[in-house]
DNA sequence: TCAGCTAAGTTAGCATGCTAAGTTACCGCT
DNA sequence: AGCGGTAACTTAGCATGCTAACTTAGCTGA
């Protein structure tokens, strides 16, 4: 049962990113991923591409391609770096930022009620995930990437 | 920092899924979904395609694409049922048993290394991921699919 | 016998992850 | 001025998730 960790992970994590993506697609008519992206933006100030990626965990080109849609849909202002270099900086619409308003606590305590509901303590599992992402990353960078 | 639990989630879970793609494609020229899958039919018994998908947390229609590339690849055996019915008797080759016997082991091993220089308790935090399995599953099915 | 039902699987087309390779904007050195 | 380097972004094409709609195989009851 303990060997099975990895893969518990993957199918829980799977379960909650489809889930949450239904909900805001019924409700919201925006896919969860959207959804990071916008919330990175505007609460987390990611203010170009590259640091959009880091913050999501993908490369560049998935977020090359997201900004190109959010932008479109008039959620996201994509501007060149007035500062100059090939940079864009990035900030939410107003459209994008009453979405994300909207949003975010509502669908969090979603997730609390769930962790309540299974008699998982919140705070300890949420550090230790903190931890084991925090550690994850200190180790891929010193693997050199 | 309690309110990002979503967040740190899909992000950890992300980041190892990848890393675990780029291990097994570079060390035995498979990506982890298909390794996943691999694991379900012979360890599980995962016997049809539609437990699988079940197994598996995926719809059924990426199951029969998975299903026919391993096949097409040589790693699982699909035959209709011989008990009848619109249905496939899944198995894997024996080029299929060697690949999954071969990297299991090793490949949880890592994650547990994670783990432990996290300094997270790997029983612990095994035990409530399995729990948070167990309830959102329930609480899905009890919201009647 | 055959019309309709159910279970299981497939097809089509989209969303979004990836890698590899190309482009753009700026900097620094000669 | 311009050559080459670096950082940031884009393009192209593939893998694999999804939903909606369709097909296939067997069962059941008039």
């Amino acid at each position: 049962m303990e060997q099975n960790l990895s893969l518990n992970l993957h199918v829980l994590i799977a379960r909650l990113d489809r889930a949450a993506d239904r909900i805001l697609r019924a409700e919201h008519d925006i896919s969860y991923s959207r959804f990071l992206a916008l919330t990175l933006v505007g609460e987390l100030g990611a203010s170009t591409q590259r640091t959009l990626a880091e913050y999501l965990g993908v490369t560049e080109p998935s977020v090359s391609r997201m900004t190109a849609v959010l932008a479109a849909d008039g959620l996201l202002d994509v501007q060149p770096d007035p500062a100059g270099g090939n940079r864009r900086r990035l900030s939410l619409t107003d459209e994008g930022k009453r979405l994300v308003a909207s949003i975010r606590q509502e669908f969090e305590d979603r997730l609390a009620a769930v962790v309540a509901e299974s008699g998982v303590p919140y705070a300890e599992y949420a550090e230790h995930t903190a931890r084991l992402l925090t550690t994850f990353d200190r180790l891929e960078r010193e693997a050199g990437k």
